[in-house]
DNA sequence: CGCTTTTGACCTGCGC
DNA sequence: GCGCAGGTCAAAAGCG
C-alpha cells in the first residue's frame, strides 16, 4: 500500500506494562519541530559512508526504501510497518517523505479534513434506506470523485514496543473502532481513533507475527487538542517535567516515550546540559547515547539497521 | 446511563 | 469484472 507509516520508531518497553510504559509527550511539536532536532551525523564520528548507517536525522528528514527495509527486518507482506524483533534496544526512524517545512502537517491536515468531511457525508448517505416495500435494504452510495483523485492520508509514524500489552497508554484517550485479522499474522490488527471531538488522530496497533513481543503502533494525524489530564495514570508522571514539551504550543501526542528515547529538540547534544537534566537509572539508550561523546554508540545499538535512501 | 469494546458487514483500492 | 486485503461503520454487548 502506499499509505506507509513517514517514520517507524522502535523502543524497548519489555520492562513495564501499562499505563506509564508507552509514555511520549510530544508528538505535534515534534511534527512541527522536528527539522530542529540536532543531526547526529554532523556531530558524530559516524562513518557516513557506511550505507548500513543512517543517522536520525537523515531518518528524520528521511526517505528510505521500504522494501528494503522489509527484507530487512522481515515485514509482514501486507503491512510494511511490521519489522521483525531486534535484540538491541534501538529506536527505528523509518522515514518516508517527511516534509521538509514545519507546517507540513497543517496542510495534510487540511487536506485530510476534506477527506473527512467526504467520508463522513458518505457515512450519512450510507444509513439504511426504506425499500418500496417497506424492508430495510442496504444499499450502497458511491462516493462522488473526480477522476484521478487520490485519497490523502495524514503523515504516519509508525513504532515498534517492545510489550506485553497491545494498547499502549500513551496520554490519550482513544477508542477502538475496529479489528482485522492481518495477513500472514495470526495477530489481528486493531483500530483506534482520538476521542477529543474534532480531533481525527488515529492508530493502528498490531503485533509483529515474527516477534509477538513487538507491538507495532502506528500514529495517522496531529492531535488538535492538549494531552487529557484524566488519564488512566498521570501522564505527568510518565515523565520527568524537563521531558515534556518544551513549546506545548500545540497538543503534545505524540508517545512519550519515544521523547524520552528522542533526544530533546532543543538541546544541545552531548553538552553538559543533557547529563544534568537526565538521571542515568531513567535513560534510555538513545538518551544514553546522547550522552556520550562518542556517538559511536548508536552504531552499536542499530548494528543491522538497513536503510538507502529512497530515489 | 454513558462510554468503550466487539464484531460482522460494508467500502475502497489495487492487482490480475 | 472479480477477488483480496485493508480500513471503517455501527449495532449490540459489556463495563464501571
Amino acid at each position: 500500500m502506499s499509505d506507509e507509516p513517514r517514520e517507524l520508531y522502535y523502543h524497548d518497553n519489555q520492562h513495564g506494562i501499562g499505563p506509564t510504559d508507552f509514555s511520549f509527550s510530544n508528538y505535534n511539536s515534534f511534527l512541527d519541530d522536528y527539522s530542529n532536532v540536532p543531526s547526529f551525523a554532523s556531530s558524530s564520528p559516524h562513518n557516513l559512508n557506511d550505507p548500513l548507517y543512517m543517522s536520525l536525522t537523515e531518518c528524520l528528514h528521511g526517505s528510505m526504501d521500504y522494501d528494503l527495509l522489509s527484507k530487512a527486518f522481515g515485514l509482514s507482506p501486507s503491512s510494511s510497518e511490521v519489522f521483525s524483533s531486534s535484540n538491541y534496544h534501538k529506536q527505528v526512524h523509518v522515514g518516508g517523505e517527511i516534509p521538509a517545512s514545519p507546517n507540513f502537517s497543517v496542510s495534510s491536515s487540511s487536506s485530510e479534513a476534506g477527506v473527512e468531511e467526504d467520508s463522513n457525508k458518505n457515512k450519512n448517505d450510507k444509513h439504511p434506506k426504506e425499500s418500496e416495500d417497506g424492508g430495510e435494504v442496504i444499499k450502497k452510495v458511491i462516493k462522488p470523485k473526480k477522476k484521478g483523485e487520490k485519497r490523502q492520508r495524514e503523515p504516519r509514524f509508525a513504532f515498534m514496543t517492545k510489550s506485553e500489552v497491545d494498547h499502549l497508554e500513551d496520554g490519550y484517550r482513544w477508542r477502538k473502532y475496529g479489528q482485522k485479522a492481518v495477513k500472514n499474522s495470526p495477530y489481528p490488527r486493531s483500530y483506534y481513533r482520538c476521542t477529543t471531538q474534532k480531533c481525527s488522530v488515529k492508530k493502528r496497533v498490531e503485533r509483529s507475527f515474527q516477534d509477538p513481543s513487538i507491538v507495532i503502533t502506528t500514529y495517522e494525524g496531529k492531535h488538535n487538542h492538549q494531552i487529557p489530564t484524566t488519564l488512566r495514570g498521570n501522564s505527568s508522571h510518565m515523565l520527568p517535567t524537563s521531558l515534556l514539551t518544551p513549546a506545548p504550543m500545540v497538543a503534545p501526542s505524540f508517545p512519550r516515550e519515544l521523547f524520552v528515547q528522542m533526544p530533546p529538540m532543543n538541546y544541545s547534544y552531548g553538552s553538559s546540559t543533557s547529563s544534568n537534566i537526565y538521571p542515568s537509572q531513567n535513560l534510555t539508550s538513545l538518551q544514553q547515547f546522547c550522552q556520550f561523546p562518542d556517538y559511536g554508540l548508536l552504531q552499536d545499538m542499530v548494528p543491522s539497521l538497513v536503510m538507502k535512501q529512497e530515489p
